[in-house]
DNA sequence: AGATATCCCATTGACGCCCATAATATCCCA
DNA sequence: TGGGATATTATGGGCGTCAATGGGATATCT
């Protein structure tokens, strides 16, 4: 399955590294299984991560958008300027800056969220309460409920 | 058949083992006999089963949602970032993991029951509650009923 | 050089793979 | 139709492999 899916908890060591789910690393294109690209969230204090193929996705879509547009700008600098891109070591394991840790309140362990096309990386309070919060709307509107699970 | 029906009461071992009915297994993908996906229900107490031809469908319906709405990242979250893919051993077995036995409640006997396109796991005691509830609940809308059992 | 990043090797615990057995179900033929 | 032979299922358990983690040694950047 090509998708992100499932939550880990994973530690930090002492070089500020953890390991990407192995499920996760095999989600990851053929020709970029060793690299990520690391991007603050526009909505949450997570992190994001994308794969190569996601990014170039994403770069396709902002080139559709006008490029003399207020919206064109923003999104090449918000989300651009912000990119950064990261290798996996053999062990599949990557650096997580400490920028990044900050912004979202990681200290020792993390926990990377699947969301299919790309995965979060949050501190694992945050992401219980994450799951939690959407799983209650979710069930306040039952209507969308059941287009996308039944049938 | 390739629908997931009847109702199985298994066996979980030491190592946290459980059997798949073997017709649940016969109504798997016939490239994907090794993989079920299993998920928190949104309903109920209850573990879904799923097949990764059953994921497909609900990642392409999710897809098709709004992408900047809070409704997409509702469901990514709860579907993705919730969905546990495991695979078969030789035998027909699979790992219950520990989450999803408090989740619903069990311990060392789970019933599995066919729900057409996707089967459910839980408490045996709860299984037959469930089918109880929902067959009183059918006979009280007749008219449905025959729309669906007759010709 | 000093700091930072990558490589390489080791450890541990979980999980997958394999083989064995018992209980059931299915088949086959008289 | 019976009733033993055969295959399939559910279950138990040993063991090797791999993922996550730790840390020393080497390479790289400035």
């Amino acid at each position: 399955m090509d998708l992100f899916v499932s939550t880990f908890v994973n530690k930090i060591d002492k070089k500020g590294r953890v390991s990407l789910p192995s499920i996760f690393r095999s989600a990851l294109p053929k020709d970029h299984k060793n690299e990520i690209i690391l991007l603050k969230s526009l909505r949450n204090k997570a992190i994001e991560g994308l794969s190569v193929l996601r990014v170039n996705e994403i770069a396709s879509r902002i080139n559709n958008l006008d490029f003399f547009s207020d919206e064109h700008d923003d999104f090449t600098t918000s989300i651009f300027s912000e990119m950064l891109p990261t290798n996996l070591d053999k062990e599949g394991r990557f650096l997580l800056p400490e920028k990044l840790k900050d912004f979202a309140s990681i200290k020792n362990e993390v926990a990377f969220i699947g969301q299919g096309y790309f995965f979060q990386i949050v501190n694992p309070k945050v992401a219980l309460e994450l799951q939690h919060k959407s799983r209650t709307r979710l069930n306040l509107n039952k209507k969308t409920l059941s287009k996308i699970l039944s049938g």
